[in-house]
DNA sequence: AATCATATTGATACTATGTATCGGTATGTG
DNA sequence: CACATACCGATACATAGTATCAATATGATT
């Protein structure tokens, strides 16, 4: 096993965004940082108070907008319409969330954007943003079913 | 000026629609129908209880989530997150918000459907659903921005 | 038209997801 | 090490719903 780092690799990357960003480095920044580098699916705020309970509820909330100004964390819309946050990489991107595991990944090679400027065209609609979210089985969970069948 | 008709053709429809499913035919929901059917944008539901100040909420919020699942509302997500409904036609289609005048139209010819499908499939991913909303300024406000200049 | 099972209502309370305020504290800059 | 101020946590408030439940309205039946 090779020796804990502390930081975390990722959480040091929030806190570096952070810096450079002029923001303090607080404890519960730190902490912050640490929690959400460590989750593997994404989460709610509130699931994030419950693995902090030390820390006050609007600062979870404070630093997770934060966060989300500066693209290190994104905001994900579940089916139901609870609002989830998750690490990401800068830039636009979609989700394919899984609705049976709640895992989420990354959509590539889909060219969205190209197809709504064109489609918004033609209504003359100025295109400024858009929001998408895409539901369904990861590959993973239809597997664990196959298995068992 | 044509005769006033009561109730409204759009409020009909909908307590049709209600009929059809077995609902009763009470006076808070040909309240929400008329109210609804007089909305000519997205509203949010407080909305329509600031109209409705004499029908309980939990009415209007039944009453909204029956006819979202009748497909006679649609739900409508604002990009600040804010929840709107909308009356509708049926079957699964998108919106072109403004974020100027808060207008919606269906989005037409935009197969998002297929291109999520392949770009899914390349994931090993079952896709089962999706939500995209699309925001800009719409072509009546883009015109009176162009006239005022 | 009166009866009656039950679908519906509205009041109330509760949950979830935030935002605003504000006195007190910690940070990092000079 | 002093100090301005960014930040914190507690609290209250706002919005968007859902759950419960006693009281009532509906529509089917006679």
């Amino acid at each position: 096993m090779p020796p804990r780092r502390w930081p975390t690799p990722m959480a040091e990357e929030i806190l570096t965004a952070l810096d450079e960003q002029g923001y303090r480095s607080t404890a519960p920044r730190r902490a912050v940082a640490e929690a959400v580098a460590a989750r593997q699916h994404p989460f709610s705020a509130e699931e994030l108070y419950r693995d902090l309970p030390r820390l006050g509820r609007a600062t979870i909330y404070r630093t997770l907008k934060i966060l989300v100004d500066l693209e290190v964390v994104c905001r994900v819309l579940l089916e139901g319409g609870e609002m989830h946050y998750q690490l990401s990489y800068r830039g636009h991107h979609h989700h394919l969330l899984c609705v049976e595991c709640g895992s989420s990944q990354d959509l590539i090679g889909c060219d969205v954007e190209e197809m709504l400027a064109g489609a918004s065209a033609n209504h003359g609609f100025q295109l400024s943003g858009h929001r998408l979210e895409v539901y369904g089985r990861c590959r993973r969970c239809i597997e664990k079913t196959a298995a068992v069948a």
